[in-house]
RNA sequence: GUGGGUGUAGCUCAGCUGGUAGAGCACCUGGUUGUGGUCCAGGACGCCGCGGGUUCAAGUCCCGUCACUCACCCCA
Protein backbone atom coordinates (compact mmCIF):
# COMPACT_ATOMS: atom_id res chain seq x y z
CA UNK A 1 0.00 0.00 0.00
CA UNK A 2 1.67 3.51 -0.69
CA UNK A 3 1.40 6.14 1.67
CA UNK A 4 -1.68 8.31 2.18
CA UNK A 5 -2.01 12.09 0.58
CA UNK A 6 -2.32 14.82 3.40
CA UNK A 7 -4.27 18.19 2.69
CA UNK A 8 -1.54 20.43 1.68
CA UNK A 9 0.03 22.34 4.86
CA UNK A 10 -2.68 25.41 6.42
CA UNK A 11 -6.16 23.72 4.52
CA UNK A 12 -8.51 21.00 5.95
CA UNK A 13 -11.36 19.33 4.76
CA UNK A 14 -14.98 20.18 6.29
CA UNK A 15 -16.55 16.79 6.61
CA UNK A 16 -18.99 15.37 8.92
CA UNK A 17 -20.17 15.86 11.38
CA UNK A 18 -18.51 19.46 11.30
CA UNK A 19 -19.88 20.06 7.90
CA UNK A 20 -23.07 20.25 9.23
CA UNK A 21 -22.40 23.27 11.62
CA UNK A 22 -20.32 24.98 8.68
CA UNK A 23 -23.22 24.78 6.20
CA UNK A 24 -25.30 26.32 9.29
CA UNK A 25 -22.64 29.11 9.86
CA UNK A 26 -22.41 30.21 5.88
CA UNK A 27 -26.15 30.35 6.32
CA UNK A 28 -26.45 32.19 9.18
CA UNK A 29 -23.83 34.94 7.93
CA UNK A 30 -25.45 35.30 4.42
CA UNK A 31 -29.06 35.74 5.50
CA UNK A 32 -28.72 39.64 6.67
CA UNK A 33 -27.16 40.35 3.53
CA UNK A 34 -30.14 38.13 1.48
CA UNK A 35 -32.71 40.61 3.39
CA UNK A 36 -31.19 43.48 2.82
CA UNK A 37 -31.32 43.83 -0.52
CA UNK A 38 -28.19 42.35 -1.56
CA UNK A 39 -27.76 40.50 -5.01
CA UNK A 40 -25.50 37.32 -5.49
CA UNK A 41 -22.11 37.65 -6.88
CA UNK A 42 -19.60 34.93 -7.61
CA UNK A 43 -15.97 35.90 -8.92
CA UNK A 44 -13.46 34.04 -10.24
CA UNK A 45 -11.19 32.59 -7.50
CA UNK A 46 -8.01 34.03 -9.10
CA UNK A 47 -7.66 37.03 -10.82
CA UNK A 48 -4.82 39.20 -12.52
CA UNK A 49 -1.77 39.76 -9.90
CA UNK A 50 -2.00 43.68 -10.62
CA UNK A 51 -5.72 43.79 -9.42
CA UNK A 52 -4.76 43.31 -5.90
CA UNK A 53 -1.26 44.59 -6.00
CA UNK A 54 -2.95 48.05 -7.14
CA UNK A 55 -6.55 47.49 -5.04
CA UNK A 56 -5.01 46.00 -1.69
CA UNK A 57 -2.06 47.90 -1.97
CA UNK A 58 1.44 47.41 -2.35
CA UNK A 59 2.75 47.99 0.72
CA UNK A 60 0.39 45.75 3.11
CA UNK A 61 1.55 42.11 4.18
CA UNK A 62 -0.87 40.36 2.15
CA UNK A 63 0.22 41.48 -1.17
CA UNK A 64 3.95 41.81 -0.19
CA UNK A 65 4.69 38.07 0.52
CA UNK A 66 1.15 36.51 1.06
CA UNK A 67 -0.26 36.08 -2.20
CA UNK A 68 -0.04 32.44 -3.94
CA UNK A 69 0.81 34.09 -7.24
CA UNK A 70 1.44 32.17 -10.58
CA UNK A 71 1.68 32.22 -14.10
CA UNK A 72 -0.76 30.45 -16.54
CA UNK A 73 0.72 28.66 -19.98
CA UNK A 74 -0.28 31.77 -21.12
CA UNK A 75 2.19 33.90 -19.67
CA UNK A 76 -0.14 35.39 -17.58
CA UNK A 77 0.72 36.32 -13.50
CA UNK A 78 -2.70 35.30 -11.85
CA UNK A 79 -3.11 35.00 -7.75
CA UNK A 80 -5.39 33.08 -6.17
CA UNK A 81 -7.52 35.49 -3.95
CA UNK A 82 -6.21 36.43 -0.82
CA UNK A 83 -9.37 39.02 0.34
CA UNK A 84 -12.70 39.38 -1.21
CA UNK A 85 -13.30 43.34 -2.25
CA UNK A 86 -10.86 43.78 -4.86
CA UNK A 87 -12.23 40.79 -7.20
CA UNK A 88 -15.99 41.96 -6.54
CA UNK A 89 -15.18 45.56 -7.36
CA UNK A 90 -13.66 44.09 -10.36
CA UNK A 91 -16.42 42.27 -11.66
CA UNK A 92 -18.74 44.97 -10.82
CA UNK A 93 -17.23 47.73 -12.54
CA UNK A 94 -16.51 45.19 -15.20
CA UNK A 95 -20.33 44.80 -15.61
CA UNK A 96 -20.98 48.03 -15.48
CA UNK A 97 -22.61 47.93 -12.15
CA UNK A 98 -21.60 51.25 -11.34
CA UNK A 99 -23.82 52.61 -14.05
CA UNK A 100 -27.13 51.70 -12.69
CA UNK A 101 -28.99 52.37 -9.77
CA UNK A 102 -27.06 53.48 -6.74
CA UNK A 103 -25.98 51.84 -4.31
CA UNK A 104 -25.12 48.51 -5.70
CA UNK A 105 -25.58 45.54 -3.33
CA UNK A 106 -23.89 42.61 -3.42
CA UNK A 107 -22.76 39.53 -1.26
CA UNK A 108 -20.45 36.45 -1.83
CA UNK A 109 -18.90 34.07 -0.17
CA UNK A 110 -16.27 31.44 -1.14
CA UNK A 111 -12.72 30.48 -0.23
CA UNK A 112 -9.10 33.21 -0.02
CA UNK A 113 -5.82 32.10 0.02
CA UNK A 114 -3.01 33.54 2.07
CA UNK A 115 0.49 31.70 2.30
CA UNK A 116 0.87 32.56 6.08
CA UNK A 117 2.38 30.18 9.22
CA UNK A 118 -0.89 28.16 10.33
CA UNK A 119 -2.08 29.00 13.53
CA UNK A 120 -5.26 27.88 15.76
CA UNK A 121 -8.26 29.49 13.04
CA UNK A 122 -5.56 30.92 10.75
CA UNK A 123 -5.22 28.71 7.17
CA UNK A 124 -3.84 29.26 3.96
CA UNK A 125 -7.46 28.91 2.61
CA UNK A 126 -10.14 30.11 4.43
CA UNK A 127 -13.81 31.44 3.72
CA UNK A 128 -15.25 34.50 3.90
CA UNK A 129 -19.18 35.61 3.61
CA UNK A 130 -18.68 39.31 2.70
CA UNK A 131 -20.58 42.19 1.58
CA UNK A 132 -19.75 45.38 -0.86
CA UNK A 133 -21.77 48.38 -2.07
CA UNK A 134 -20.86 50.65 -4.00
CA UNK A 135 -22.21 54.23 -5.14
CA UNK A 136 -23.29 55.70 -1.73
CA UNK A 137 -21.51 57.34 1.30
CA UNK A 138 -24.16 57.76 3.57
CA UNK A 139 -22.90 56.75 6.90
CA UNK A 140 -26.33 55.41 7.22
CA UNK A 141 -24.85 52.15 4.75
CA UNK A 142 -21.89 52.32 7.17
CA UNK A 143 -23.95 51.76 9.98
CA UNK A 144 -26.48 48.53 7.54
CA UNK A 145 -23.05 46.70 7.45
CA UNK A 146 -21.94 46.58 10.64
CA UNK A 147 -25.28 45.73 12.11
CA UNK A 148 -25.11 43.01 9.41
CA UNK A 149 -22.49 41.23 10.63
CA UNK A 150 -23.80 42.13 14.41
CA UNK A 151 -27.05 40.95 13.98
CA UNK A 152 -26.21 37.30 11.88
CA UNK A 153 -23.31 36.85 15.17
CA UNK A 154 -25.36 38.02 17.90
CA UNK A 155 -28.92 36.90 16.94
CA UNK A 156 -28.69 34.30 14.39
CA UNK A 157 -25.96 32.11 15.84
CA UNK A 158 -26.50 33.67 19.11
CA UNK A 159 -22.70 34.04 20.24
CA UNK A 160 -22.66 36.34 23.30
CA UNK A 161 -18.97 36.49 24.07
CA UNK A 162 -18.84 39.04 20.67
CA UNK A 163 -17.16 42.57 20.39
CA UNK A 164 -17.41 45.17 17.48
CA UNK A 165 -14.74 47.23 17.75
CA UNK A 166 -15.48 50.32 15.57
CA UNK A 167 -13.03 53.51 14.49
CA UNK A 168 -12.60 56.24 11.77
CA UNK A 169 -9.70 56.37 9.89
CA UNK A 170 -10.24 59.83 8.20
CA UNK A 171 -9.89 60.15 4.66
CA UNK A 172 -7.20 61.18 2.13
CA UNK A 173 -7.26 64.50 3.56
CA UNK A 174 -7.18 64.28 7.01
CA UNK A 175 -4.98 61.42 7.26
CA UNK A 176 -1.74 62.22 5.79
CA UNK A 177 -1.52 65.30 8.73
CA UNK A 178 -2.69 62.71 11.09
CA UNK A 179 0.48 60.66 9.91
CA UNK A 180 2.94 63.47 10.35
CA UNK A 181 1.90 63.68 13.76
CA UNK A 182 1.81 60.74 14.39
CA UNK A 183 5.38 59.64 12.78
CA UNK A 184 7.23 62.64 14.36
CA UNK A 185 5.78 61.12 18.21
CA UNK A 186 6.81 57.34 16.74
CA UNK A 187 10.11 58.97 16.41
CA UNK A 188 10.47 59.31 19.63
CA UNK A 189 9.55 56.17 21.32
CA UNK A 190 12.40 53.10 22.09
CA UNK A 191 11.13 50.49 18.40
CA UNK A 192 12.86 47.44 17.62
CA UNK A 193 13.58 46.88 13.93
CA UNK A 194 10.18 45.70 13.15
CA UNK A 195 8.66 48.24 14.04
CA UNK A 196 10.80 50.56 12.77
CA UNK A 197 10.30 49.59 9.41
CA UNK A 198 6.16 49.71 10.21
CA UNK A 199 6.56 53.78 10.59
CA UNK A 200 8.31 53.83 7.00
CA UNK A 201 5.41 51.41 5.33
CA UNK A 202 2.21 51.98 7.61
CA UNK A 203 2.83 53.99 10.76
CA UNK A 204 -0.89 53.74 11.88
CA UNK A 205 -0.20 50.24 12.07
CA UNK A 206 1.97 50.43 15.11
CA UNK A 207 -0.74 51.17 17.16
CA UNK A 208 -2.10 47.73 17.13
CA UNK A 209 1.07 46.19 18.13
CA UNK A 210 0.36 43.48 20.84
CA UNK A 211 2.99 43.57 22.74
CA UNK A 212 3.37 45.00 26.09
CA UNK A 213 6.69 47.33 26.03
CA UNK A 214 4.72 48.76 22.32
CA UNK A 215 1.68 49.50 23.99
CA UNK A 216 3.21 51.03 26.99
CA UNK A 217 5.42 53.37 25.24
CA UNK A 218 2.21 54.31 22.97
CA UNK A 219 -0.10 55.49 25.64
CA UNK A 220 0.45 58.86 24.80
CA UNK A 221 0.21 58.77 20.95
CA UNK A 222 -1.72 60.89 18.94
CA UNK A 223 -4.69 59.25 17.64
CA UNK A 224 -6.73 59.29 14.32
CA UNK A 225 -10.43 60.33 16.32
CA UNK A 226 -8.70 63.12 17.33
CA UNK A 227 -7.16 64.28 13.96
CA UNK A 228 -9.74 63.83 11.97
CA UNK A 229 -11.32 66.87 9.12
CA UNK A 230 -14.71 68.23 10.08
CA UNK A 231 -16.63 66.01 7.26
CA UNK A 232 -15.06 63.08 8.52
CA UNK A 233 -16.28 63.94 12.50
CA UNK A 234 -19.67 64.60 10.90
CA UNK A 235 -19.86 61.13 9.24
CA UNK A 236 -18.17 59.23 11.87
CA UNK A 237 -20.76 60.73 14.31
CA UNK A 238 -23.79 60.06 11.84
CA UNK A 239 -22.33 56.82 11.98
CA UNK A 240 -22.00 56.08 15.80
CA UNK A 241 -25.38 57.19 16.10
CA UNK A 242 -27.33 55.09 14.01
CA UNK A 243 -25.36 52.02 15.67
CA UNK A 244 -27.32 53.11 18.85
CA UNK A 245 -30.38 53.50 17.23
CA UNK A 246 -29.90 49.95 15.93
CA UNK A 247 -29.19 49.06 19.28
CA UNK A 248 -25.62 47.56 17.81
CA UNK A 249 -23.25 47.73 21.10
CA UNK A 250 -19.73 48.47 19.74
CA UNK A 251 -16.58 49.59 21.63
CA UNK A 252 -14.78 52.52 20.19
CA UNK A 253 -11.40 51.86 19.54
CA UNK A 254 -8.82 54.68 18.32
CA UNK A 255 -5.99 52.05 17.46
CA UNK A 256 -7.92 49.87 15.74
CA UNK A 257 -6.04 49.52 12.25
CA UNK A 258 -6.48 46.90 9.24
CA UNK A 259 -3.99 45.19 7.19
CA UNK A 260 -5.34 46.21 3.84
CA UNK A 261 -4.84 49.84 2.98
CA UNK A 262 -7.75 51.05 1.25
CA UNK A 263 -9.65 51.37 4.38
CA UNK A 264 -11.20 55.30 4.74
CA UNK A 265 -13.14 56.57 7.70
CA UNK A 266 -14.81 53.93 9.28
CA UNK A 267 -13.51 50.81 10.06
CA UNK A 268 -14.36 47.80 12.19
CA UNK A 269 -13.70 44.62 13.34
CA UNK A 270 -15.29 42.00 15.11
CA UNK A 271 -13.70 40.03 17.39
CA UNK A 272 -14.56 36.75 19.81
CA UNK A 273 -12.71 36.45 23.21
CA UNK A 274 -12.70 32.69 23.16
CA UNK A 275 -10.51 31.84 20.21
CA UNK A 276 -7.06 32.80 21.55
CA UNK A 277 -4.92 34.96 19.34
CA UNK A 278 -6.68 35.27 16.15
CA UNK A 279 -9.74 36.72 17.35
CA UNK A 280 -11.12 38.55 14.33
CA UNK A 281 -14.34 36.57 12.90
CA UNK A 282 -14.94 39.28 10.90
CA UNK A 283 -14.17 43.49 10.16
CA UNK A 284 -14.32 45.88 7.13
CA UNK A 285 -15.23 49.26 6.46
CA UNK A 286 -15.70 52.06 4.17
CA UNK A 287 -13.18 52.24 0.60
CA UNK A 288 -13.68 55.40 -0.99
CA UNK A 289 -11.00 56.23 -3.49
CA UNK A 290 -10.70 52.46 -4.17
CA UNK A 291 -13.32 52.34 -6.69
CA UNK A 292 -11.14 54.81 -8.95
CA UNK A 293 -7.60 53.27 -7.84
CA UNK A 294 -9.25 49.91 -10.33
CA UNK A 295 -10.43 52.40 -13.21
CA UNK A 296 -14.16 53.16 -12.12
CA UNK A 297 -15.79 56.73 -11.29
CA UNK A 298 -15.23 58.48 -7.86
CA UNK A 299 -18.10 56.61 -5.89
CA UNK A 300 -17.71 55.15 -2.17
CA UNK A 301 -17.84 51.89 -0.71
CA UNK A 302 -18.63 49.91 2.05
CA UNK A 303 -18.14 46.15 3.11
CA UNK A 304 -17.02 43.39 5.22
CA UNK A 305 -15.52 39.89 5.37
CA UNK A 306 -16.97 37.79 7.61
CA UNK A 307 -14.58 34.52 8.40
CA UNK A 308 -16.87 31.23 8.70
CA UNK A 309 -13.68 28.90 9.61
CA UNK A 310 -13.30 31.35 12.67
CA UNK A 311 -16.94 31.68 13.28
CA UNK A 312 -16.98 28.11 13.52
CA UNK A 313 -14.49 28.08 15.89
CA UNK A 314 -16.63 30.61 18.01
CA UNK A 315 -19.77 28.92 17.56
CA UNK A 316 -17.83 26.00 19.49
CA UNK A 317 -16.58 27.78 21.65
CA UNK A 318 -19.17 28.80 23.49
CA UNK A 319 -21.00 25.40 22.84
CA UNK A 320 -23.74 26.49 21.11
CA UNK A 321 -25.61 23.66 19.31
CA UNK A 322 -26.69 24.70 15.90
CA UNK A 323 -27.88 21.84 13.91
CA UNK A 324 -28.86 17.78 14.85
CA UNK A 325 -26.48 15.26 14.91
CA UNK A 326 -29.17 13.22 13.07
CA UNK A 327 -28.52 11.53 9.62
CA UNK A 328 -31.90 10.61 8.62
CA UNK A 329 -35.89 10.64 10.20
CA UNK A 330 -36.75 7.53 9.28
CA UNK A 331 -34.55 4.24 9.11
CA UNK A 332 -35.61 1.45 7.04
CA UNK A 333 -34.53 -1.77 8.07
CA UNK A 334 -35.35 -5.32 6.15
CA UNK A 335 -35.86 -8.98 7.98
CA UNK A 336 -35.24 -10.73 5.14
CA UNK A 337 -33.23 -11.08 1.77
CA UNK A 338 -36.48 -10.86 -0.30
CA UNK A 339 -37.49 -7.25 1.70
CA UNK A 340 -34.15 -5.89 0.84
CA UNK A 341 -36.06 -4.49 -2.80
CA UNK A 342 -38.83 -3.12 -1.24
CA UNK A 343 -36.86 -1.39 1.09
CA UNK A 344 -34.87 0.25 -1.69
CA UNK A 345 -38.41 1.39 -3.46
CA UNK A 346 -39.85 2.28 0.11
CA UNK A 347 -36.74 4.50 0.38
CA UNK A 348 -36.89 6.13 -2.87
CA UNK A 349 -40.88 6.86 -2.43
CA UNK A 350 -40.03 8.35 1.02
CA UNK A 351 -36.85 10.84 -0.52
CA UNK A 352 -39.52 11.76 -2.84
CA UNK A 353 -41.61 12.76 -0.54
CA UNK A 354 -39.03 15.08 1.29
CA UNK A 355 -38.79 12.55 4.29
CA UNK A 356 -34.96 12.06 5.40
CA UNK A 357 -34.30 8.76 5.02
CA UNK A 358 -31.33 5.91 5.45
CA UNK A 359 -31.47 2.48 5.01
CA UNK A 360 -29.74 -0.71 6.18
CA UNK A 361 -26.92 -2.06 3.67
CA UNK A 362 -25.45 -5.16 3.01
CA UNK A 363 -28.15 -7.94 4.10
CA UNK A 364 -26.52 -7.49 7.45
CA UNK A 365 -28.72 -9.29 10.44
CA UNK A 366 -31.88 -7.37 11.40
CA UNK A 367 -29.80 -6.59 14.93
CA UNK A 368 -26.95 -4.86 12.87
CA UNK A 369 -29.68 -3.06 10.91
CA UNK A 370 -31.34 -1.84 14.44
CA UNK A 371 -28.06 -0.67 15.13
CA UNK A 372 -27.34 1.19 12.32
CA UNK A 373 -31.30 2.87 12.73
CA UNK A 374 -29.94 3.88 16.39
CA UNK A 375 -26.73 5.31 15.07
CA UNK A 376 -28.68 7.41 12.43
CA UNK A 377 -30.60 9.47 14.54
CA UNK A 378 -34.06 8.87 12.90
CA UNK A 379 -37.15 8.86 15.23
CA UNK A 380 -38.51 6.37 13.64
CA UNK A 381 -37.32 2.52 12.13
CA UNK A 382 -39.58 0.77 9.34
CA UNK A 383 -39.39 -2.44 9.58
CA UNK A 384 -40.32 -4.68 6.82
CA UNK A 385 -40.25 -8.46 6.07
CA UNK A 386 -41.88 -11.24 4.88
CA UNK A 387 -45.59 -10.94 6.89
CA UNK A 388 -45.73 -7.13 6.15
CA UNK A 389 -45.03 -8.04 2.66
CA UNK A 390 -47.84 -10.52 2.51
CA UNK A 391 -50.00 -8.20 3.85
CA UNK A 392 -49.39 -4.98 2.45
CA UNK A 393 -47.64 -3.20 5.90
CA UNK A 394 -44.76 -2.13 7.94
CA UNK A 395 -44.05 -2.05 11.03
CA UNK A 396 -43.40 1.85 12.48
CA UNK A 397 -41.31 1.49 15.58
CA UNK A 398 -40.23 4.96 17.88
CA UNK A 399 -36.89 4.23 18.47
CA UNK A 400 -37.12 7.04 20.97
CA UNK A 401 -40.06 5.45 23.34
CA UNK A 402 -39.19 1.72 22.32
CA UNK A 403 -42.81 0.96 20.99
CA UNK A 404 -43.73 -0.02 17.73
CA UNK A 405 -47.18 -1.48 15.56
CA UNK A 406 -48.32 -2.26 11.96
CA UNK A 407 -49.36 0.17 9.78
CA UNK A 408 -50.48 0.07 6.17
CA UNK A 409 -48.04 0.76 3.66
CA UNK A 410 -50.44 2.43 1.28
CA UNK A 411 -50.61 5.70 3.70
CA UNK A 412 -47.20 5.32 5.03
CA UNK A 413 -46.00 8.52 4.00
CA UNK A 414 -48.90 10.74 5.19
CA UNK A 415 -48.83 8.51 8.81
CA UNK A 416 -44.81 9.39 8.62
CA UNK A 417 -45.18 12.99 8.05
CA UNK A 418 -47.60 13.30 10.78
CA UNK A 419 -45.56 11.31 13.48
CA UNK A 420 -42.45 13.54 12.62
CA UNK A 421 -44.79 16.96 12.78
CA UNK A 422 -45.94 15.49 16.10
CA UNK A 423 -42.34 14.52 17.37
CA UNK A 424 -40.99 18.29 16.77
CA UNK A 425 -43.74 19.81 19.26
C1' G B 1 9.36 34.72 8.16
C1' U B 2 10.69 34.03 13.91
C1' G B 3 10.19 31.23 18.52
C1' G B 4 7.96 27.14 22.06
C1' G B 5 5.31 22.32 22.33
C1' U B 6 3.77 17.66 20.15
C1' G B 7 3.81 13.42 16.61
C1' U B 8 2.16 5.41 19.35
C1' A B 9 -4.54 1.69 16.62
C1' G B 10 -10.51 5.54 13.54
C1' C B 11 -10.59 8.85 18.39
C1' U B 12 -8.39 10.12 23.45
C1' C B 13 -4.06 8.59 25.35
C1' A B 14 -0.41 4.98 28.50
C1' G B 15 4.35 2.86 27.53
C1' C B 16 9.50 4.04 34.16
C1' U B 17 15.97 4.78 33.85
C1' G B 18 16.66 1.49 25.64
C1' G B 19 15.06 -5.36 25.14
C1' U B 20 11.05 -6.10 18.60
C1' A B 21 3.55 -2.53 21.61
C1' G B 22 -1.15 -1.50 25.52
C1' A B 23 -5.97 0.69 27.57
C1' G B 24 -10.68 3.14 27.09
C1' C B 25 -14.11 4.64 23.41
C1' A B 26 -15.57 3.52 18.43
C1' C B 27 -15.99 -0.58 14.77
C1' C B 28 -17.35 -5.96 13.33
C1' U B 29 -19.46 -10.92 14.84
C1' G B 30 -22.07 -13.79 18.28
C1' G B 31 -25.30 -14.42 23.06
C1' U B 32 -30.72 -19.98 18.65
C1' U B 33 -36.68 -18.45 16.08
C1' G B 34 -37.81 -11.09 12.71
C1' U B 35 -35.69 -5.77 16.60
C1' G B 36 -31.50 -0.83 18.47
C1' G B 37 -29.81 2.15 22.69
C1' U B 38 -27.62 -1.58 28.66
C1' C B 39 -24.84 -6.12 29.64
C1' C B 40 -21.54 -10.51 28.37
C1' A B 41 -18.07 -13.11 25.01
C1' G B 42 -15.04 -13.01 20.86
C1' G B 43 -12.69 -10.38 16.60
C1' A B 44 -10.36 -6.93 13.15
C1' C B 45 -7.27 -2.59 13.09
C1' G B 46 -0.36 -0.19 14.56
C1' C B 47 6.26 0.81 8.47
C1' C B 48 5.20 3.73 17.29
C1' G B 49 5.20 10.66 11.26
C1' C B 50 9.54 9.94 7.79
C1' G B 51 15.04 9.50 6.99
C1' G B 52 19.69 8.81 9.10
C1' G B 53 22.96 7.86 13.43
C1' U B 54 24.53 5.53 18.34
C1' U B 55 23.84 0.38 20.26
C1' C B 56 24.17 -6.64 20.51
C1' A B 57 19.21 -4.26 20.81
C1' A B 58 15.37 2.13 19.86
C1' G B 59 8.50 3.71 20.32
C1' U B 60 12.13 4.85 24.15
C1' C B 61 18.85 8.32 23.10
C1' C B 62 21.13 11.91 19.10
C1' C B 63 20.68 14.61 14.30
C1' G B 64 17.77 15.96 10.23
C1' U B 65 13.10 16.36 7.94
C1' C B 66 7.86 16.68 7.46
C1' A B 67 3.26 17.46 9.76
C1' C B 68 0.29 19.24 13.59
C1' U B 69 -0.11 22.80 17.49
C1' C B 70 0.52 27.53 20.35
C1' A B 71 2.48 32.50 20.23
C1' C B 72 4.82 36.83 17.54
C1' C B 73 3.73 39.02 12.89
C1' C B 74 -0.73 39.51 9.99
C1' C B 75 -5.69 38.84 9.37
C1' A B 76 -11.09 35.97 8.40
Amino acid sequence: MSELFKAPKGTYDVVPPFSALWLAVKDALSTPPRNSGYGYIETPIFEDTALFVRGVGESTDVVSKEMYTFEDKGGRSLTLKPEGTAGVLRAMLENRMDRGALPAKVWYTGPHFRYEQPQSGRYRQHTQVGVETIGSSDPALDAEVIWMAHHAQRNILGLKQVRILVNSLGCHKCRPKYREVLVAFLKTCDLDEAAQAKILINPLRVLDDKRENVQTQLKNAPLMPDHLCQACKDHHAQVLQYLDALGVGYENAPRLVRGLDYYVRTTFECVHDGLGAQSAIGGGGRYDGLIETLGGPAIGGVGFGLGVDRTCLAVQAEGITLVSDAFAQVFLVPVDQPAISAIVALAASLRAAEINTDIAYDGRSMKAAMKSADRSGAKFAIILGEDEMATGTVVIKDLVAGSQESVPVDSLIDDLKSRLKNSID
